[in-house]
DNA sequence: CGAATCATGGACGGTTCCGTATAGTATTTG
DNA sequence: CAAATACTATACGGAACCGTCCATGATTCG
């Protein structure tokens, strides 16, 4: 699908990736009350007028700005769910770790807390992040739990994914989002997930025949 | 321990509330980075420069307001370890329900959704919360599970402490402060904490002997 | 009462920002 | 080339704030 193109100069579109950029960082600096679009345009290093130009208002600029991340997150979790081992604890090790490996992440810290808020002047964007991102989470998730229904006994597949997703939560997402130096490390993360797997296990475990 | 008074007009410590009072809602509705000083000022029906004199900064503002949000939630605490069941089934589902119930309160959404906005600008203020409020309710469950030696098989306490936490949170903590309309009816609530309990019970309780 | 302190409204100079306008240059289509 | 659009730089009027100063009145202490 080519973009359909009239006479004149066509926009840079370098220019505004840069300015969502500049934008998004200062968001993160000052709080997004707190930014001009005069500053967002000197950090761009690009003329005010260009910044009117691609986007209407400091809303836009901003939902756009998130949208744009969203569809990083977006990648990354298809990604993530290439590797699969061949048991059922491998199998949620390895998406436990991923999930929480990235969760414990500067960026994806960053986004969530002024996402949080700016919940209140931006609930649409809040939701469908919810949609594209935890959702699936728990979707996919809860796929994998109903498909070993040879060693786990579950009633209700979504609401035991939750239960694992907040055992390996416990209280880090409060710790993470708050800035307090929980043991960040990869190693620390896989211990973690590897408690909530056991403590999962003996809960959901069939018992034997 | 009362207050040291010089000569002269004391301070309005009503005013001072009020200021705080109309602080924190504009912080809510327009985000801390948009509100001034003036609009503050207006809405607590209050001269600028009596928001100045008591108070140096809208930094020092904020994290006054925060510390009043949080001695109320300190408060709270206080009062809700009072009510205790005879079994441990019993006392979990109290505590459970309690601290569910408030998560789910607007009033803990806003706070916790300002302050994690807020966390680059205020990482003390951040962490200070975090130690007087989730820290204290790991600490305080963690308690009642090491009482609970005859019926429970743990090893670490606090580990389990945010484990059954989790099951708890499941991932409304990201519903609640993204605003999915998640079922915050009480009776929700209460089964969500009970399916958690359930499931922690299963894995934790001692075998017959 | 007199001194000290505070509250208040008004006003200030200075800054920042908004959103638009203008003029000139660059780039693309037909 | 001509038309159309994008970008830069600059400027502008208007508005909002900032932080402070002032004159006035209120309140309390000794």
């Amino acid at each position: 699908m080519t973009i359909k193109r009239g006479p004149g100069r066509p926009k840079d579109e370098a220019k505004g990736s840069a300015i969502l950029d500049a934008g998004w960082a200062l968001f993160l600096e000052r709080g997004v009350g707190a930014v001009s679009i005069e500053a967002i345009a000197a950090r761009a290093n690009v003329s005010k007028m260009t910044v009117y130009k691609h986007f209407t208002d400091k809303h836009a600029l901003f939902e756009e700005a998130v949208l744009r991340e969203m569809r990083a997150i977006e990648a990354m979790q298809i990604d993530e769910a290439v590797g699969a081992a061949d048991d059922l604890e491998g199998t949620l090790h390895m998406f436990g770790v991923g999930i929480m490996s990235y969760l414990a992440t500067g960026p994806a810290i960053d986004f969530y807390n002024v996402l949080a808020g700016e919940l209140r002047r931006h609930p649409d964007v809040a939701q469908t992040f919810y949609r594209i991102g935890p959702a699936r989470t728990i979707e996919r998730l809860s796929a994998i739990l109903m498909g070993a229904g040879d060693r786990l006994a579950i009633d209700d597949p979504s609401r035991a994914a939750e239960a694992l997703f907040g055992l390996w939560q416990g209280a880090s997402n409060l710790q993470l989002s708050l800035g307090i130096d929980t043991g960040t490390a990869e190693a620390a993360i896989a211990e973690r997930v590897d408690y909530g797997i056991a403590v999962f296990m003996r809960a959901f475990a069939r018992t034997a025949p």
